[in-house]
DNA sequence: CATGACAACAAAAACGTTTAACTTCATTTG
DNA sequence: CAAATGAAGTTAAACGTTTTTGTTGTCATG
């Protein structure tokens, strides 16, 4: 049998399609009597709205674009794994709604760049959720020029102002370094983000500053930008041990960089806590089970994914992006005392 | 201005929408000459095609679904991570294609089977990827009841012949207890994932025989089911490590419970090639920053995640199951001796 | 009582595409 | 040469909605 179709109702009620439409979305134009009627119609026969036709009349495509921009397949590295929690939380956030989350997956920010462009002018979604935000970021000019609703997990610092979600690094890492700093340590080092991401310059700004709050000298040498990758973590860890005044503490800006900086100490012959200790933004709350657990500032990935997916929303209902803006202060877990314990 | 329609390059060349639209899509009743008039307006008037009119006419959706299991959010345990280099696979084998990944994010296999359920009744997209097979798969059966195209990730036992993809963990399973048999070990403990999956299954059969062609004995207390988190793993060194004849070796079914086990070997004051070792199965290759290195056997995940793409691309063209079949057998990386040193 | 206003529904058009059925004309066939 | 065939188009219907416009009947208004 076929499926039904308001056509169905229709036919089972004595009554026309628009009828039957208007009473299916509430329209005032139906009397509640006559709704009803409809509504236990459509019960009756198992009726579904059928989207396709939704969207041929009306334009509108309930999709939500999720741009994931993982690395390419040559590469086996530890990156972009909080992807797969980010993608859960924002599907989640639009179980209720009729939106669904489609997938884009490309390699790199160009890749990002065309793909966003080809959704806006092809209108291949609704709304768009991006991450990896660049302080200037092309992406989102072109969004805001066509009006197209969306949100940035990361803020811009040049774009006019827009809906997004970020953890709050200005405040991480200025009471990161103080606590540091607090526990006698001069050399401190910044394992950080690719330099043209928008948070890599607020991390690197807020460690400027608390560093001169602290009275402590700005090194270049212990700041290093790049993939957060494992093998970037433990990369830093092996050419900063060798300076002649090595780090005593690593600020690591993700797990997976943390977790090659413990490569690095084993490498080095290292050891957590004696030579130098390794803190973290914990997304994912693994560093609990490193050997040592390390000291972090956790952001349960869901929370901000979550707010992605009821931020597009509501960008998508029309709310304006000024009143869709969060910036999530991560919690301090302390797992470790972080003094060095010289022996 | 309007985005052009078949409508506009017929106006543009004179021929009818029929016309048009059939040489578009290379059909035989229209002269190459004509096809090439109508190929060229579309180029000039940026003609793109509109899937909802496409979808609407044909009831075809051009969407895969991909069925993600996530835990819920109330746990922050590093579960599931590889599904973002899944997803990123999958996608970019479905770039060339008209299809795109839809993102179904459920909590449970209850929620999955619901889903699948809804997905084949209502058609909310052309074929289904599903993950986390059991032996016996509900969800297995519904597709098939349904003709519905789909690949799975994983294999099932008791179903009809499907399109899958998976580790041979069969072969992975002999080989490993076999080379740590090889080097000394004769307390070999397997921390499986939950015991419906149909991996779990057929792992925990191979390191049966395996053992049983070593001449080891097969001992309970050494074989633990559950979650693939590194708290598992911890609890499973924590607890085992107390038998009065604990294990020498853990054989660990991914990265984070391996990982966990490290955590477990910290809290127990174990040291990684004097009291046990640890050896695991590796999609993400992170293992290589544990510390020390541990022996994994690697399957890079793109490589099935590419192939359940493809895979699904054909189950939709209409090819049948049993040329889709396949199991990747992951490769040996020796990091460690895995010889204990007993000093 | 004629007029207009209003409520409640129906008719019909429209969104963009594919495709079955039909037309036209040139070419082959017996 | 009449009839059949085939190539290459065209016409029109259809997919399932929403929405504009139209119709009908009731009721209040002056």
């Amino acid at each position: 049998m076929q499926r039904p179709t308001i056509k169905t109702i229709a036919q089972e009620t004595g009554l026309s399609i628009a009828t039957v439409s208007k009473a299916l979305n509430d329209s005032p134009q139906v009397r509640p009597e006559t709704r009803a009627i409809v509504v236990a119609a459509a019960e009756r026969v198992g009726y579904q709205l059928n989207m396709h036709g939704v969207q041929l009349r009306t334009g509108k495509t309930y999709q939500v674009a999720a741009i994931m921009t993982a690395p390419g397949p040559k590469q086996n590295e530890w990156e972009g794994v909080e992807y797969a929690q980010l993608l859960s939380g924002i599907s989640w956030a639009l179980e209720e709604s009729p939106y669904r989350v489609s997938l884009y997956a490309v390699r790199n920010f160009e890749e990002s760049l065309a793909t966003i462009r080809q959704i806006v002018s092809l209108k291949k979604a609704d709304g768009i959720i991006v991450s990896g935000t660049r302080a200037d970021d092309p992406r989102v000019r072109i969004m805001q020029a066509a009006d197209f609703p969306f949100v940035t997990y990361g803020t811009t610092i040049h774009n006019a102002p827009h809906a997004h979600v970020d953890a709050d690094n200005e405040q991480m890492i200025r009471h990161s370094v103080a606590r540091l700093a607090e526990r006698g340590h001069c050399r401190i080092a910044l394992v950080n983000p690719m330099a043209e991401l928008t948070y890599a310059i607020t991390r690197l700004e807020a460690y400027c500053r608390a560093l001169e709050t602290a009275g402590l000298a700005f090194d270049p040498a212990l700041v290093a930008h790049g993939p957060l990758t494992p093998a970037f973590g433990r990369q830093n860890v092996l050419t900063m041990s060798e300076l002649s005044d090595p780090p005593t503490a690593y600020i690591c800006a993700n797990e997976a960089s943390a977790l090659g900086a413990f490569s690095g100490f084993h490498a080095r012959g290292l050891m957590h806590g004696r030579d130098a200790v390794i803190n973290a933004t914990d997304d994912l709350n693994v560093s609990q089970y490193f050997a040592p657990p390390i000291t972090t500032y956790f952001l349960p990935i869901h929370e901000p994914s979550e707010m992605l997916g009821s931020y597009i929303l509501r960008r998508m209902e029309g709310e304006p992006p000024e009143a869709l803006q969060t910036l999530i202060m991560p919690k301090l877990i302390e797992r470790s005392d972080d003094r060095l314990v010289k022996i």
